[in-house]
RNA sequence: CGGGAUGUAGCGUAGCCCGGUAUCGCGCCUGGUUUGGGACCAGGAGGUCGCAGGUUCGAAUCCUGCCAUCCCGACCA
């Protein structure tokens, strides 16, 4: 099969749709805009999990699961978050299908088997989540409440893209609840930074820090905190979001509690979210034409080790000197892969070690035994290199960590380059087309000045940074005075 | 929901205008030779041509209807 891929340069989106699929992440499924994640997409999806579910722990989250459906009367108790998921929700309206006596070996609904009550496949689960809260919390020695789901969710998107926005996703969604208002914006800060140091540490992508406008606002939420990256078209993406709910559910779902002067008072919450939409965002951030380039820290196969050979004798020789390298690599905790597979021939292998973004590559052959190296090839560059066999785990651990380095400054001053001022309405429409990127500009504070922008340019305002420098201008759109500039950018 | 495209073997395709039971490549299986950037030879298996009707002696091909997926747009915390 060819396993070539459109170019970037030629049409970034399809670039994007052919590395999904031809490095084996995602594939097509049966039903409109659900994919099928792969074994490989999964086992990078895991190492997010594993990593992010560990940074919950630490900061004092557990984990717990609540139901797929959500009752309708629940689903609409808050009415701004009901309203604002109401248009893009599945809903179960029977329990039962019957053979179609029209069309023997077909089934129809059973109209007999119709629901009393709707149910809604959550699209979100603050709804269940806080109806249950309210029975466990009575004092404010219950809280705070600090729970993570790891859930699937389904949002009916009219339009759907692999990762980036398909019907029903993955993501975690972290809902808590605390006696007072300081602390429950704490948390919403603190859940924004553990997100924005995955996403730098771990992703190696850039993001930044910032509030949403009341436009781009959580339904139901009084803050939206969120955190921006760039793709290497020039396109944001929201990566993640963490909200603060102040008591607006406690209020809609009448959760309250006893503070310790006896005093009755609803519950401050938070709720905070990444998807698998963090997988595109990877993708999206640091591959190429050649395929996946994955950090380090998350990728399921750090490092290949590719055999090369004339005659069995040969073979048998690296598989004895590599059996010993995988076992160093493993105990310098390496995840590492020696495909001796007799399908391909090491052309290709490299070429499709290369699609799977696997960070490095080590090629062992009869030459380099008798010189007791390896070559060492890293995906982000295609450099290569000669190492010698002996400490090899270490310089193997020192290139990851290089690379994973390396990649986060490639990718930060891509994103650093591509946020420009802009002054004046003409340069801001000129920039949107000629540097695609992060706009920073001033803007009224208005949410009628921020839908015009949308609608002439299809920027919107991605974030507020956060701690922006306050400084006086102009609106770009309308003229009138504004304190600070925002960022601007076409989307995902 | 509007616009565009596609549906033929696991994947990618030719054939369709001009009707006669399906082409090629990759992959797969067997055997052999190979292996430092996507190997080669020989043999082989695999398809109710998206679905349902219709026209016809005969339909992948013509007609009607339907379905599905993808792309672009609108939409989207």
């Amino acid at each position: 099969m060819s396993k070539e891929i459109t170019s970037m340069a030629a049409d970034y989106s399809q670039w994007y749709n052919d590395l999904v699929i031809k490095a084996g992440l995602a594939d097509y499924s049966a039903v409109r805009g659900c994919m099928v994640i792969k074994p490989y997409g999964y086992a990078l999806w895991e190492n997010m999990q594993r990593q992010l579910d560990k940074m919950f722990k630490e900061t004092g989250h557990e984990n717990a699961y609540f139901p797929l459906f959500v009752p309708k009367s629940l689903f609409e108790a808050e009415e701004k978050n009901a309203e604002g998921f109401a248009k893009e929700c599945a809903i179960v309206t029977h329990y039962r299908l019957k053979n179609d006596v029209d069309h023997p070996g077909k089934l129809i609904v059973d109209p007999e088997a119709k629901l009393e009550e709707e149910l809604v496949v959550r699209p979100t689960s603050e709804a269940i989540i806080w109806n249950t809260y309210k029975g466990w919390i009575q004092s404010y020695r219950d809280l705070p409440l600090l729970i993570n789901q790891w859930a699937n969710v389904v949002r009916w998107e009219m339009r759907t893209r692999l990762f980036l926005r398909t019907t029903e996703f993955l993501w975690q969604e972290g809902h808590t609840a605390h006696s007072t208002e300081q602390e429950a914006m704490d948390e919403t800060v603190q859940m924004l930074e553990v997100y924005a140091s995955f996403a730098e540490e771990f992703m190696a992508m850039p993001v930044i820090k910032g509030i949403k406008t009341e436009n781009e606002r959580f339904a139901g939420a009084v803050e939206t905190y969120c955190i921006e990256a760039l793709m290497q078209d020039g396109k944001a993406l929201q990566a993640g979001t963490s909200h603060f709910l102040g008591q607006n559910f406690a209020k809609a779902f009448d959760v309250k509690f006893t503070d310790k002067e006896n005093k009755i008072d609803f519950v401050w919450s938070t709720s905070w979210g990444v998807s698998t939409r963090l997988i595109g965002a990877l993708v999206m951030a640091h591959s190429d034409d050649q395929g996946l380039v994955l950090p380090p820290k998350l990728a399921p196969i750090q490092v290949v080790i590719v055999p090369i050979f004339k005659g069995a004798e040969q073979k048998e020789l690296i598989d004895q000197k590599v059996k010993v390298l995988v076992a160093e690599l493993k105990t310098a905790g390496i995840t590492v892969k020696y495909d001796d597979s007799d399908n391909n021939r090491p052309g290709w292998k490299f070429a499709e070690y290369e699609m799977k973004g696997v960070p490095v590559r080590i090629a062992i052959g009869a030459r380099d035994l008798a010189n007791n190296v390896v070559e060492v090839a890293r995906r982000d560059t295609k450099e290569k290199m000669s190492f010698s066999i002996d400490g090899l785990g270490a310089q193997v651990i020192n290139l990851l960590n290089q690379i994973q380095s390396d990649i986060y400054t490639k990718a930060k001053n891509f994103r650093d380059e591509r946020i420009t001022e802009a002054n004046t309405w003409d340069e801001f429409v000129e920039l949107l087309d000629k540097k695609p990127g992060f706009i920073s500009a001033h803007w009224d504070g208005t949410g009628e000045t921020e839908e015009k922008i949308k609608e002439q340019t299809k920027a919107t305002i991605r974030c507020i940074p956060l701690n922006n420098s306050q400084q006086e201008g102009a609106c770009i759109l309308t003229g009138k005075p504004s304190s600070q500039r925002v960022l601007f950018a076409r989307a995902y």
